[in-house]
DNA sequence: TAGATTGTTAATCGATTAACAATC
DNA sequence: TAGATTGTTAATCGATTAACAATC
């Protein structure tokens, strides 16, 4: 359908449309125009009809959005109409908060496996799920078909289990270590630098001090 | 020193530099060029010169930037050279994840308390610190001079936290709540929306296996 | 039909990259 | 001094916004 290259840009705003979309599915709005979504949303109507569009025609002139059918199209966009199967390597406190977070598994996203490298952990159950030795990772990705895998490692294991990940061609990284991974094209790798958003907070405060002293 | 308002694509770029710049010091590594920077981190020499001298000139012509004073100076820049006393709310997975993760204090980051609604959790230790009502939120940010806000609970009750927290002026919200807070314009927000981020890593997925399928 | 609102093209704005003179 | 590399200006590229004709 759509052929040219989408922007990065416009991806990371769908997300936000369809948590938007689906408030308002809740409240029982039918339709909506992108002006009135706009104000909802904090911007701009011209970039919500822009970005819809680098998908199809979902508005109809005159009308506006049907509220629930767009729900359903920016879920398929996104790829939240299929199921991903994810393990965990790390079962540290993040590993285990991510793993309970129920929210995930609405979305389609399930997790089927958790691994560490610490003996002590080994067999432990976190939910439904026990914790399992690093060895039996890649017979595992091929064996319950892994699309994504999460990890929750220091940045020191993170570039070697990233290479037994390529190994197997793993799908996707989403990536809460601190390092940047080196992987082939083909491989999705989504960073959450945690420490990078917190400097970030940091400088806004700064930045805000001095402004607050210069007035 | 600098009055334009920088961008806050460049800011997001800062606390990469010192990532890679702390790399190299470590490395003892003395000097470093924006073109040899720029093979390393994979973008371009002239973004790295760009972006650096919104900052004032670190640079010096023939001989590039010396590390270790770049280092100091970027710190400096995401005031990491202060420190930032922090408050969790909401002792779950997430919460006790983010409070043991030690890095962060190395940054000058200090967590000094943790709250949380449930009473069963109340004078828990989590590390150093014990879980508090929620009722001592307010006293406890004033008393010990709480800059940071971190979100780890439900979107339904954080938007009525939020609420408290402006009315003792916090100076920053981190958000791990799946909602877009409103706040007045001197309290600073950065949102971790973890979901939203598993959705980009869908969509990418998808779009790979579609482009795979048209190769 | 008249009014509303989209889809889409054109204009603007901002961010990135290239180029090069200044200078260590 | 000659070579290297910055700081900075100018050119390019891409993303956002405005405008409006198409159309429900």
């Amino acid at each position: 359908m759509e052929e040219k290259e989408i922007s990065q840009a416009v991806i990371s705003r769908l997300p936000r449309y369809l948590r938007y979309l689906t408030e308002l599915k809740d409240e029982g709005v039918e339709r909506i125009s992108s002006q009135e979504l706009s104000k909802r949303m904090q911007v701009t109507a011209s970039q919500i009809r822009q970005d819809l569009n680098h998908f199809g025609g979902f508005g109809q002139q005159g009308y506006g959005y049907n509220v629930e059918s767009l729900v359903t199209e920016i879920a398929k966009i996104l790829g939240l109409d299929q199921e991903h199967y994810i393990v965990i390597i790390g079962a540290g406190n993040l590993g285990q908060a991510l793993l309970n977070y129920a929210n995930f598994s609405r979305r389609g996203f399930i997790f089927k496996g958790i691994f560490d490298s610490n003996p002590a952990l080994h067999g432990m159950k976190i939910g439904e799920i026990e914790v399992r030795p690093m060895e039996e990772l890649k017979s595992f990705i091929k064996k319950n078909n892994i699309d994504i895998a999460v990890l929750t490692i220091p940045k020191t294991s993170a570039v070697e289990v990233t290479r037994q990940l390529v190994d197997c061609s793993i799908k996707a990284i989403w990536n809460f270590a601190h390092v940047d991974l080196d992987v082939p094209d083909e491989v999705q790798v989504e960073n959450v630098h945690l420490s990078d958003s917190l400097m970030k907070l940091s400088y806004n405060i700064c930045r805000n001090k001095k402004a607050e002293k210069d007035s």
